[in-house]
DNA sequence: ACTGAAAACCAAGATTT
DNA sequence: AAATCTTGGTTTTCAGT
């Protein structure tokens, strides 16, 4: 018994039968392992086990994305904001707001960047005047109601 | 037999037990009909038709969500653009970049707003040099480098 | 709820590097 | 030798009645 190296927990290499698996999980997440093995020209049991190495080493995970239009959501914002003293805190209460889609401390003319989900404009104003507003670190908002959207790839990489 | 209202095409009715199958089939897309049953409350059947039924009317999609570190993604950016000319022209030039993940016209200090995802600074630069400074309607580029992410949420609506 | 059909899972064995 | 793929058989899930 050899010493195993321990395996390279921290860079998994991926390849390109990996990337066709995930191009294809992206249109349907739940198609069967026979037809996505067919589709990426490997037997059933060959792309389980590929699905199932990349889900447990977490490179992807499978789930629900949900139309926001359908779900009643009208009203979105990217929002620019500026902080004074702990970042971190300010972006933690950010998260916690239910309606906050996507929230990131940032190096620019911003120092978080925070994107909202509403039903409508006026429970996108609701959003910024009582809960974004009163945070009292913020210097600093700067809102853009998103008109249309042109693409959005929910981190499935370059395509 | 009361006239039965042809079924709301827009505006479909989302209750309780569907939004407690997103939050379900957001843990795991690939949860089968029968555990995702018991963890609603609902027959096997039953789930299975609420969720074909979802995915019908477009309520929601399962797809891959891909780790961007895992991925080798390690350097991504929020850029506010201006410009002139055509908005809708320009949105369309970003959103065939490849690396572009997030794709928005908004109303506000930008017009346009786009979110990028690069393996590194180099490749980030590139990018903003190469592929979107060219874009001759742009009239200003602000960049804003993720530092950190705190909340990331892939459209699942309010949680 | 029942049932035939499909899909998922498992354990070795074969193959490739 | 290790990792990955295949095959064949079994169990579980699926979808329609």
């Amino acid at each position: 018994m050899s010493k195993k190296a321990s395996q390279p927990r921290d860079q998994y290499s991926i390849d390109d039968i990996d990337k066709e698996i995930i191009r294809q999980l992206r249109g349907d997440g739940r198609m069967s392992y026979r037809i996505l093995g067919q589709n990426v020209g490997l037997s059933e049991a060959a792309v389980r086990q590929r699905v199932n190495r990349l889900r447990e080493n977490n490179i992807f995970t499978i789930s629900v994305v949900v139309n926001q239009e359908a779900f009643g959501i009208n009203s979105s914002a990217t929002i620019g904001i500026n902080a004074q003293g702990d970042l971190r805190k300010v972006a933690r209460k950010l998260a916690d707001i239910p309606e906050t889609e996507y929230v990131n401390i940032t190096a620019g003319k911003f120092d978080i960047i925070v994107d909202v989900l509403a039903a409508d404009n006026k429970e996108l104003s609701r959003i910024i005047i009582e809960e974004i507003k009163p945070i009292k670190e913020i210097t600093e908002i700067s809102t853009n109601i998103i008109m249309e959207n042109y693409k959005i790839a929910y981190g499935a990489g370059p395509s």
